[in-house]
RNA sequence: GGAGGAGUGGCAGAGCGGUUGAAUGCACCGGUCUUGAAAACCGGCGAGGGUGAAAGUCCUCCGCGAGUUCGAAUCUCGCCUCCUCCGCCA
């Protein structure tokens, strides 16, 4: 969520900055809202000071001895009316709360001044491209193909399972997932200095609204069909960064580092006919998320070591890929700067999103009330998040770019060892 | 699922209808003393929000939500979480 104050002192700022990310705000109506707000709240609450008074009084009466009744009745003139005006007053502001807290949640965050402008990916920035595309002297296939073929990826069974956008992995090909998910743990945890956290993937609405799912997208979501208002994770991300809700750390424990390894559920409403084939879109997938919470004037330097913490698990299974730095209007809701890495995909021939690397600065964190005592004042942290990457579209990525002639897939070195030693999979 | 018990500030722990945002201790910060440190002593020390140029001032918060009352941390109801015992279970 913006801050408040911000949008008080300096609408035309925010709302310039907000156009960037194709949003118009309507600064009459919310100026409108905001006296209606201020002159209700100060009578309110005005109302509210008189009648504790009055209730003091009545205290102090019984306390010199008077009977509770003797005591009203001396305050009996202070209170008439009060409660009338109280309530419909008291109503008023929560009612004029509601819509500006309301407004306040379609808003997502303002782009950082780094963030070229632009409205869609088109105008998103190449900021660097690693590694070379193999050139293949045989018809490459993608990795649907190379995985029916040995009957190690079944759509069709996950389909009957369950239903289309569902992946089932046999064999070789699950082993391989299951390693890549392993590697990218150890990873992180042993030379990017994270800690390991095991998350739910299901949490409650509350968790939800900490991080800014809730209640704009709650359509992407797959919420649970009992009492209690519970939803399967879209990302790790969401119970990571809501972990330090609701405390005061002090600097000297900053910054946290947390990743985490788990399946996300996304029910990708809107995106019908999109990527239909293969394992690139998927209502279930699994994923590597990096997490980092950290004090407000770290956050940019954390974005840079978070996103090449991400570059360097495709850099170990030498996959090439692209680094972008997403435009305003590219960004997700949360975020004021974002680097997306794609990788390459043969069979596409182009460069696909695999991970995405986002600061989030305060925007989270003041929802989440996750601060750090500064000269003992509480201050919002930073929050940021990253894919460390996605483990389906890293198969994906792995089965294309090693596959050979033969239609086998050699394992890349980094992973070997997690796969006790395997060289070559899917060997005809 | 059944039966009991408990949720108060960073922690421990009082308060159980009246000027209580909350005693006391520990921790923390500042000061006195000391060559220095410790001890001792003195003072300070929750969060969120409104208003104000500022000093200040006002509102809200004792797990969460309703209610009773002029007045609720204290009473009533519902919910959540944790602990103990029984049952079931991976």
């Amino acid at each position: 969520m913006l801050d408040i104050k911000r949008l008080r002192t300096e609408p035309e700022l925010v709302a310039q900055a907000l156009l960037r990310k194709g949003v118009t705000l309507d600064l009459d109506n919310f100026q409108q809202l905001e006296a209606k707000r201020k002159s209700v709240q100060v009578s309110s609450e005005g109302l509210q000071a008189e009648k504790k008074k009055a209730s003091k009084l009545i205290g102090q009466f019984v306390a010199q001895g008077l009977t509770v009744d003797q005591a009203k009745e001396k305050v009996a003139e202070q209170l008439k009316d009060l409660d009338q005006q109280l309530a419909a007053s008291a109503e008023a502001l929560q009612q004029v709360q509601n819509e500006i807290e309301a407004l306040m949640l379609t808003l997502p965050n303002l782009p950082h001044a780094s963030v070229p402008d632009g409205k869609s990916e088109e105008q998103n920035l190449e900021v660097a491209r690693v590694g070379q595309p193999r050139a293949f002297d045989f018809p490459v296939l993608d990795h649907v193909s190379l995985g029916e073929r040995r009957q190690q990826l079944d759509f069709e069974s996950a389909g009957r399972l369950t239903g289309s956008r569902f992946a089932l992995m046999r064999h070789e090909i699950a082993q391989m997932h299951r390693a890549l998910g392993q590697f990218m743990l150890d990873l992180h945890i042993e030379q990017h200095g994270y800690e390991l956290v095991n998350v739910p993937v299901i949490v409650n609405d509350q968790t939800l609204y900490g991080t800014g799912q809730l209640p704009k997208f709650a359509e992407d979501l797959f919420r649970l069909s009992v009492e209690q208002p519970y939803y399967l994770i879209p990302t790790a991300e969401v119970p990571l960064t809501n972990l330090l809700r609701d405390s005061i750390v002090e600097p000297e424990q900053l910054p946290f580092k947390f990743t985490a390894h788990s399946l996300c559920f996304r029910s990708e409403a809107g995106s019908y006919g999109r990527d239909t084939r293969g394992m690139i879109r998927q209502h279930q997938f699994e994923k590597v998320e990096l997490v980092q919470l950290v004090a407000a004037d770290q956050s940019y330097q954390a974005l840079e070591e978070m996103t090449a913490h991400a570059e360097n698990v495709l850099k170990a299974l030498e996959l090439p890929y692209r680094k972008m730095l997403l435009c305003a209007g590219d960004m997700g809701f949360a975020a004021a700067k974002t680097y997306d890495l794609e990788v390459w995909l043969p069979s596409q021939n182009t460069y696909r999103e695999i991970s995405s690397c986002s600061n989030c600065e305060d925007f989270q964190t003041r929802r989440l009330q996750a601060r750090v005592r500064v000269d003992g004042k509480p201050q919002a942290l930073h929050s940021l998040n990253g894919s460390g990457l996605a483990v389906g579209r890293t198969l994906v990525a792995v089965l294309e770019n090693y596959q050979q002639a033969d239609g086998s897939v050699l394992v890349p070195k980094a992973l070997q060892p997690y796969m006790r030693g395997v060289e070559r999979i899917l060997a005809p």
